[in-house]
DNA sequence: GAGTTTGAAACT
DNA sequence: CAGTTTCAAACTC
């Protein structure tokens, strides 16, 4: 099955297309030719679709497909998926708002992305009705409309379905209030839906769709710096699998991950806990026979499981049905709010602690990772992924040139901001997008009991520079280096060959957009290369220290595992009793001792010596002392049985 | 660990 | 946009 045209294909951003990254996102920033504030063109019209298999609602191997949606049809158009069955129904209003559509066999979701409010007005005027969606098992509909761009979630309950029957619009005879409308701005609305009673959601009122008049063109929550956005993100509230943003960083695309609450009502009643949890999400893997696609999650680091922090105050947004949480602000941000399109790449809403009616908090997709480590927290794991156990690995994506492994792999340091309060890039975390965690900081506002202070310091940073969260090191020109500083570096004094030029530190050469004086970081620079060759000395020194010490623990462990049974039997080979640990703690610190003692001979003395010579040095010395210690042992021990035996005598 | 140097970020 | 100040990390002693 190959539904994915080709200008689909090269329109995606790398993260998606590379058959590679599954499980290992590319470190480079990709070059995303999609950033523009354009309409939405009939190409980018998208339809991922779950493809769950013939198991029905048990979702175990979900796969996802890209179908191109005919964005210019002003009919209904079904789109059945060729494996599954699985249909898309899309009314006429696809021609003015562009959707995501996610289906499955029991799930769908369509994202709306609404051109413009003219488009909306348009819509209205012609009669349209919203995304219509219709599908076997469970229905959702996740539109866009909503007040001043906000964003209102409608959602069906989680209850076995019959088949969907698209009704017209206009039926207002079987109210179904089994659908949330959450709004951004603050506004939690329960608004009844019209559907069969199949729970077939079919239409908007006709109220919601003035909603959508009104919404402005540019309100996407996750946005890597991406200004202007013509998308709708919304976030599903009850449903099963649970729908979570995706941003990628630069791209126009918003994607979504489905996942699953474990103690999702599947009969759409609601839930008991008030403990919120946020399902963690995974990679969606887009296999579409030649093409396989991987939707990264979070663009800067792994995301190991999801769980929002513990909350001082409501911080959960439970819908009526179900216990799904929304990760939106439930108050209105009148000031902030028109620039959650700037927010950090892969920034989600996350609930936020103490923020009385401020039930949720805009949060970079990196912090999640620490939200979720959060030991309050339960991992909500469900049944519609299956392996959805235990601590997921999402994509990675690159973290100011940095690779999401080598950025979680490597602690990050603390902080020490005195002055800034952690708010502003002069902050490490800050600018990673991390809140402070285990740092130095004075007076921080880097965390979710400063959300509001921290939503306006991020706003004030993306107003200055639109990509101040963006990745430093990204891919250079064609032809150039993979890497290369965003900016260049500015550095006046230290060659670039110190960690004070960011170029240096991120381990790049400079480049032609660096505007640095006395630059020695470049290819044939005789300075860097004699850094280099000092560096890999330093290192080749590390690992031979630390493989000395692995052989001589090694060594110590087989000795004692040959005495102690001697040691134990009580045979009456008292010599042997004598290698205690502390007798073997103290040959070792001999020995230890010597290799220190070989190792300065050979830095004061003999440093024209090969290597290898240096090494055969120590290790005669370091046997030599072994034989000493050996010796002393022995002694000890002849003297101590002869001791001994004279005093049985 | 204290003090200095450095360059990015912030400010004017 | 350029010059200056602020800031925190890198570095030195």
């Amino acid at each position: 099955m190959d539904v994915v045209s080709p200008e689909l294909n090269s329109l995606l951003p790398d993260e998606i297309m590379d058959t590679e990254a599954i499980e290992d996102i590319p470190q480079s920033q990709p070059d995303i030719p999609m950033e523009t504030d354009t309409p939405v063109a009939a190409s980018e019209n998208l339809s991922l679709c779950l493809d769950t298999s013939s198991t029905g609602h048990t979702t175990s191997s979900p796969r996802f497909t890209l179908k191109p949606a005919m964005a210019t049809s002003t009919a209904t158009t079904k789109t059945t998926d060729s494996l599954t069955g699985t249909s898309v129904t899309t009314s006429g209003l696809q021609k003015l708002s562009a959707p995501f559509t996610i289906s499955a066999a029991n799930h769908q979701i369509i994202l709306n992305k609404v051109a413009s409010a003219q488009a909306s007005e348009a819509a209205k005027a012609a009669g349209m009705q919203p995304q219509i969606i219709k599908q076997d098992g469970q229905k959702l509909l996740v539109t866009a409309i909503g007040k001043s761009g906000q964003p209102i979630v409608l959602q069906l309950p989680h209850t076995g379905s019959k088949p969907g029957v698209s009704l017209a619009a206009g039926d207002n005879k079987s109210a179904a209030p089994q659908y949330k409308v959450v709004t951004i701005g603050g506004r939690t609305e329960l608004k009844p839906m019209m559907a069969t009673a199949g729970n077939q959601l079919t239409t908007l009122q006709a109220q919601q769709l003035k909603a959508v008049q009104n919404m402005k063109p540019v309100q996407s929550v996750a946005v890597g710096g991406v200004s202007g956005a013509q998308f709708k993100t919304i976030i599903p509230l009850a449903t099963q699998p649970n729908v979570q943003q995706i941003q990628v960083p630069g791209s126009r695309f918003h994607y979504v991950r489905l996942v699953t609450a474990t103690t999702a009502s599947s009969t759409g009643q609601p839930s008991g806990p008030s403990t919120s949890s946020i399902q963690t999400a995974k990679p969606m893997v887009v296999s579409t026979g030649a093409v396989r696609m991987s939707v990264p999650i979070v663009p800067a680091q792994t995301m190991k499981q999801v769980a929002p922090k513990p909350l001082t105050s409501a911080s959960v947004v439970t819908t009526t049905q179900t216990q799904q949480r929304l990760i939106m602000p439930a108050t209105p941000l009148p000031q902030i709010q028109p620039n959650f399109t700037n927010l950090p790449p892969g920034t989600v809403l996350a609930p936020a602690p103490g923020g009385g009616n401020m039930g949720y908090a805009v949060v970079p997709a990196q912090y999640v990772t620490q939200i979720q480590q959060s030991p309050f927290v339960t991992l909500a794991s469900g049944s519609g992924f299956a392996a959805n156990t235990g601590v997921q690995t999402q994509a990675k994506l690159p973290l100011n040139g940095l690779s999401t492994a080598d950025s979680t792999s490597r602690q990050r340091k603390p902080c020490n901001c005195t002055k800034s309060q952690c708010l502003k890039l002069y902050c490490d975390c800050f600018a990673n997008g991390e809140f402070c965690s285990n740092c130095n900081c004075n007076n921080c506002f880097n965390n979710l009991e400063h959300e509001t202070e921290r939503l306006k310091a991020i706003k004030t940073c993306l107003d200055r520079n639109p990509e101040a969260f963006k990745p430093k090191i990204g891919k250079g020109k064609e032809g150039e280096s993979d890497r290369r500083h965003s900016k260049g570096c500015n550095c006046k004094r230290s060659g670039c060959l110190k960690n004070y030029c960011e170029c240096y530190e991120a381990k790049i050469m400079c480049s032609s957009i660096c505007k640095c004086i006395g630059c020695k970081n470049f290819e044939e620079s005789p300075e860097r290369k004699t850094l280099m060759h000092l560096a890999d000395a330093a290192e080749v020194r590390v690992q031979q220290q630390t493989a000395a010490k692995t052989k001589l623990s090694s060594q110590i462990s087989d000795l004692l595992m040959r005495t102690t049974p001697v040691i134990s039997s009580g045979s009456g080979r008292l010599p042997y009793t004598f290698v205690t640990k502390e007798v073997l703690e103290a040959t070792c610190e001999c020995l230890l001792e010597q290799a220190k003692k070989a190792e300065q001979t050979h830095q004061h003395q003999h440093q024209h010596q090969h290597q290898h010579q240096h090494q055969a040095e120590a290790e005669r010395m370091i046997l030599e002392e072994f034989g000493h210690c050996l010796m002393r042992i022995i002694n000890s021990a002849g003297k101590a049985k002869a001791d001994c035996a004279s005093i049985n005598c």
